[in-house]
DNA sequence: ATCCCGAGGG
DNA sequence: CCCTCTGGAT
């Protein structure tokens, strides 16, 4: 596919996404560690669920270094309502000590620093860079990007590290924070992985796998 | 009942 | 690759 269609492909789904009551949206970071504590809670969860614990977690540990102190199993019950909270409440806390520890208290901006944080795996990671940084590190790639892109016509393959190749070849690198997002909508929404509602998709001209499917009939 | 904008661990 | 961890929205 080339870089005309791909983008279109991006203006479209950026001109629709955000006005169709998608039940997340995302986390308005307030500062890094606010922005890393957020994203770490906010795996496997609701952004809505998120803010709804922000201000009761952020009133008691405003810092690295108030949290740094704390113990998980006083966290625990601040964040219960978000789910996974027991895992969560060790990363947060672990990830707040090694930020005091060996950061200076400081959020690092690096996606190999961020990763060796307990609960920071690549997408967190990808999050707080390009939201909290604005630092473009590429295409965090999981099943629903994979499938869509596929799907579309972004890639051929279906090695996560080719797609992500092709993916940053294909949209300028203002575009990949929200494409990522946006590919991950999409495929929850409309490019399902079964019965996928073309009726509904707003890029089906455009795509690959909807052609050849009408094509064969 | 079903799904989940992940990470860690086996 | 597989599994587990959890509550909440729908």
């Amino acid at each position: 596919m080339n870089r005309e269609t791909a983008c279109e492909v991006y203006r479209r789904l950026l001109e629709h996404y955000p006005v169709v009551g998608e039940r997340r949206h995302f986390i308005d970071f307030a500062n890094p560690y606010e922005a890393l504590i957020q994203t770490i809670l906010s795996a496997q969860t609701t952004d809505r669920a998120v803010n709804a614990v922000h201000d009761a977690l952020f009133s008691r540990y405003p810092t690295p270094e108030v949290l740094a102190r704390a113990e998980p199993e006083e966290v625990e019950p601040i964040i219960h309502s978000i789910g996974f909270h027991h895992a969560k409440a060790r990363y947060i806390v672990g990830t707040a000590r090694r930020l005091v520890a060996e950061f200076g208290g400081e959020v690092p901006q690096t996606m190999e620093e961020l990763r060796t944080l307990p609960g920071v795996g690549r997408k967190t990671a990808n999050i707080v860079l390009s939201h909290a940084f604005g630092i473009n590190v590429g295409i965090a790639v999981d099943t629903h990007v994979r499938r869509v892109s596929k799907r579309i016509g972004f890639t051929n393959s279906t090695n996560p590290d080719i797609i992500e190749r092709d993916l940053v070849a294909l949209f300028p690198e203002e575009a990949w924070r929200d494409i990522n997002y946006l590919l991950i909508r999409h495929g929850r929404a409309v490019c399902t992985a079964q019965n996928p509602k073309h009726e509904q998709c707003l890029v089906a001209d455009l795509c690959r796998y909807y052609r050849a499917l009408n094509a064969g009939e």
